[in-house]
DNA sequence: AGCAGAGTGTAACCTTTGTTACTGAACGAA
DNA sequence: TTCGTTCAGTAACAAAGGTTACACTCTGCT
């Protein structure tokens, strides 16, 4: 374990913090599709992305759900870690999107390091930052784009995040994550289609223009 | 100026944490309608809210605005934290509600007080979790109420940070807040007026079901 | 009083997005 | 192969929100 430490958090942390997560940190699986907040949210620990790649949602009282952004290797969830420091229940939904490994730190853990190593309260407030800006970016998408530029930069991210030119994915699936309706992603897909940007297939979209 | 620092932050500060403040933080007074964030962009210092109301928009590359929420005393704002920490450029604009009384922290002394003092780490990691949790709120009312709703909302925000059910503002004023037109806002303002929900004036709309 | 500018009310119309309904194609299981 | 289910395409219509245009009313200034 802790080869995949150094490689995804050696440049982030000191060599005697990798130790030390190594020593304590409990090692994850989550396959592709399952949930990893139950997790966050049970057992009380914190987790570090070693690879794969996330999707987080928001999510209403009414089971409405929107896409906010994807997680990738060297991130934290600074949700689930915000949960953990104020002992409340998540307001999110973390979604495996890919195969993804994880290592969970417990969080009494979290404080002891905080003030023992300046890498890892560093590293803290850089996750912070770095959620606070994508939820920024996740509210711009929302607030100033129209639906048919959500949907393609969407499908961009997507992309980016499978390292692969086509996704495997439904038009229910999209307008899931995009809060909207099967319908409407249908028509604006075919659209896109007919502008050159995407191949639609069964289950599956190939993007043109990247 | 010891003693607005007790009385906004003494239960969340040790009194040595409060004189160390109290000796090297500034004190800025800031007029209503006018911006903060200059000041924190360009003396590179965080600002501590002792009283008064900020409210915080999100502007786009053309000049678009929206209202991400609103800030009282008590509070810091985490942004211009995260600006000082990553020494960039800030992303979002404040503008004082109501006349605003601010401390300035050098940010030197962030990192310094974070290994220092418990309770600043517990400060700036709560305030950090709040902001968020502000984020994904803002980020509920864009994406699943609807605009005469968000008014709503918005009117009644306001006349609570104002502590007045009578809210000084023109309609022009809240489409920009809202992100939306002039017409749109007159139409909906009609309908709750008609609704019994408010009171229209010129320059001014009081709020009847609080 | 007369005037200019800011603020508001409202109609008519357009675009975007959401909804309902129905179609057929693709796929997997029996 | 047949049948049921999931997925996608499309039309017709409804609703929300954005745009343009114009009228009228305050308010402050000269």
């Amino acid at each position: 374990m802790i080869n995949e430490l150094k490689e995804n958090y050696g440049y982030l942390f000191e060599d005697s913090l990798l130790m030390e997560i190594n020593s304590v940190g409990t090692f994850k699986e989550i396959p592709e599709g399952f949930q990893l907040i139950d997790i966050g949210n049970y057992i009380k620990s914190m987790p570090l992305l070693v690879s794969g790649a996330v999707k987080i949602l928001r999510e209403d009282d009414k089971g409405d759900e929107l896409l906010l952004y994807f997680i990738e290797r060297g991130d934290t969830c600074a949700m689930t870690l915000s949960c953990c420091m104020g002992q409340k229940k998540s307001e999110i939904r973390a979604v495996a999107e890919t195969p993804t490994k994880l290592i969970m730190i417990p969080i009494e853990k979290m404080g002891e390091w905080m003030g023992k190593y300046k890498s890892w309260q560093n590293f803290i407030l850089q996750s912070y930052h770095d959620r606070m800006t994508e939820l920024l970016e996740a509210i711009d998408t929302i607030a100033f784009l129209k639906m048919d530029e959500r949907l393609f930069k969407y499908l961009k991210d997507k992309a980016m995040v499978n390292h692969n030119d086509v996704i495997q994915v439904t038009h229910q699936e999209i307008a899931f994550d995009l809060h909207t309706s099967r319908v409407v992603i249908s028509r604006l897909l075919k659209t896109l289609e007919n502008e050159g940007k995407i191949k639609l297939h069964r289950n599956s979209i190939k993007i043109l223009d990247i």
